[in-house]
Formats: C-alpha cells, structure tokens, sequence
DNA sequence: TTAGTTATGTTATACTATAACAAAATGAAT
DNA sequence: ATTCATTTTGTTATAGTATAACATAACTAA
C-alpha cells in the first residue's frame, strides 16, 4: 500500500488547521445537518452512526476506519471492524462521508445534501484534505472520456500536493 | 474496502479483448522496451522484476500483488508477498507499471518513457482498464486545486464507468 | 578477491475489510 | 400492548493487502 493516512493514531492531535476555525462547532454543524438530512430521507441516524460520523469530523483529517474504531473501543464495549464499517457503508450511501481511495481513509462531505463523487486535495506535508468538487473537473473527465467511447458513472479524483499553509512554511 | 479486481484468480482468463489485437505480442513489446529503457537508464530489470512485468501484461486488466504472487509460487519456489512488493515498487518507480487506487490492483503503463500520473477508464462490466492521460484532464485539476492554493504534485484519476463494448452488450 | 552495494529469501506481523450467524432494537400491523 | 417482520448491532472468524526486519545471495567496481 502506499501510505496510510493513521496507524491508529492522530484521532486528537491539534494540526495546522487548529487555530483557524471554531472545530467544535463545525464538528456540531456537520452532524446537525446529517440529521435533518437523514430525517427527511426516512433513513435512521442511529447513535452509533452519529457517533462514527461525529469522530470523522472531529478528526478533521482522513481518519482510517481502524482509527475510528479504537475511539469506539474505548466509549463502548463490544466494538469490533464490522461495527465501523457498517456505520461507514451507511454513511457513504448517504453521501455523508467519502472514501479516499489513496488513503483508505474517509472524511467528512461538505455538501451532503447534494450528489457529487468528490475531489480531493490531499497535502502531504500536514495531512489535511479539502473536497473541491470542480464542475471544470468532472466535465474534462466526461469529455476524456468520451472521446475514447467510455461512459462514465462515478470518479475518483485525488490531488496530492502541498496546502496554502505548507507551502509558505516550507519556503520559510 | 470498495472492491477488489481479485482473490488471487482472473490471471489466465479470457476476457473481451482477447480476440482484438495480439496479445502475446503485446506483452513481449512491452518487456522489450522496458528493457531498453532500464538499459538506457542504468537501472536493473533483474528477471524477477521482468518476470512480474509480463505478468500483470499478461493479465491485460488490472491484477493484484497476491495474484502475481500466486503465479510465482507456482513457478518458482520460495515466493512470498515482499518477492513481488519490491518488484512492483521498482516498476512503480520507473513508471512501468501504474497502480489502480479503487482496485488495489497494479497495470502495466502504455507510455513508460514519458513520466505522468496516469488516468484511468474502468470498465465496471468487464473489468478492462484503459489509460487515457489527457492534458485537459490534467489542467482542470491544476487550475481548480490552484484556485484553493494548492499546489498540485499529483494526481490520482480514476473513471468508472462502462467501456464500449460493453455499453452495446448491456444494450442487446 | 575483496569489499561495498543492491537484490532476493525468509519469517513474522501490521493494516484493511468482509462473511456468517446470533441477538437486540425498531416499527408497523393488529 | 402484542406480535411479526425488518433493520440494526454484537460477535467470532477469516480474507485480503502490505510492510518490517534480518539473513543470504548476486552483482559491481576497485
């Protein structure tokens, strides 16, 4: 595998973007609006999966699922691999997660309320990942695509890279 | 994990492209140049390193490490998954070969000579992957992650969709 | 040929994910 | 409230993917 985004650490670590923003409260927003979300869908927020997608914003980062899965260890007894993975099939089927295929790792979706693949800007240095979603993008694909006869259904689109932040902090 | 292009079968199939070009041909010019090119480079293509080669261009579709491990096993004795880890991370590094993010699974490159991240089309019927490297494609990333201020070293591209044959197979 | 480097062999283990079945919780009818 | 069907979660086991660490062998250049 290439890299992996934890060894089952980093849960609470304080990275660049610690300072830049109130994270409890975009932690609070993020899961307030997964629950309308999923109440007007008539799907079921259980706590579990509150509480699984709760600890992948709270990361802030790429979390692993095993990463995940130790937090709930220690909340609850009697957390095993499917207990995470299935929260995070339900949350994927939501859109209220995505995938990093790079990182095995998943992350919070900014716009869960509408459909989109996601594109990633991963930056190597701090580990952060910001979701773009460039209609500019999907459109070169599509069109890439086509012209070799390919009908595309989904994509993924994973930059990795240095952020605003580590850019400056390595020319120093 | 989203899916998987193999348990350890799939090498000696037969799948849709068998009866469209030469295929053992195309195997043999794609270990030839990667001959010249390692010559040309003063790097090693030990006949491990070949062999590993061959196999994932015999494969013509994505396969995975314990796949081609399978196959060295049965030829030769005392194969074990570093054997063809650090094989790959050669290819890998001489850009021989490409690794599928969304497959786990490893192809050979068409154009190893030029350096390039690789996009792919993957053909969710047939399993077929095929690279397309388009400068659009490319671009769009660039100047979308440019905008964000992110500096863009590379890129994962992967498309899944249906190929053509296979969109005139679902069609009847 | 010898020493240094690179490549491979070998064993063990880490990390990621799913299968299969049991028990519990939920929801919608009585 | 009770029953039944469905969904969710618990639990155990295992599959699939990848790397660490150290030993041996092969290659290269002096």
């Amino acid at each position: 595998m290439p890299k992996s985004v934890s060894k089952h650490d980093g849960v609470l670590t304080s990275p660049a973007w610690s300072t830049r923003h109130n994270h409890r409260q975009c932690v609070v927003d993020a899961v307030t609006e997964a629950a309308e979300l999923c109440r007007h869908r008539g799907v079921r927020l259980t706590d579990l999966r509150k509480r699984v997608l709760e600890l992948i914003w709270a990361s802030h980062q790429p979390i692993g699922a095993y990463a995940v899965l130790d937090v709930l260890r220690a909340e609850r007894g009697g957390a095993a691999p499917p207990t995470v993975y299935r929260a995070l099939d339900f949350l994927l089927e939501q859109g209220l997660v995505h995938r990093i295929e790079s990182l095995n790792a998943f992350i919070g979706c900014n716009q869960p309320s509408r459909a989109h693949g996601g594109q990633f800007l991963i930056c190597s240095t701090c580990g952060d990942a910001v979701e773009m979603d460039d209609g500019r993008v999907d459109q070169a694909i599509r069109v890439s695509a086509a012209d070799a006869g390919f009908d595309v259904r989904s994509r993924v689109v994973e930059a990795v890279g240095l952020c605003p932040h580590c850019q400056t902090s390595e020319a120093q």
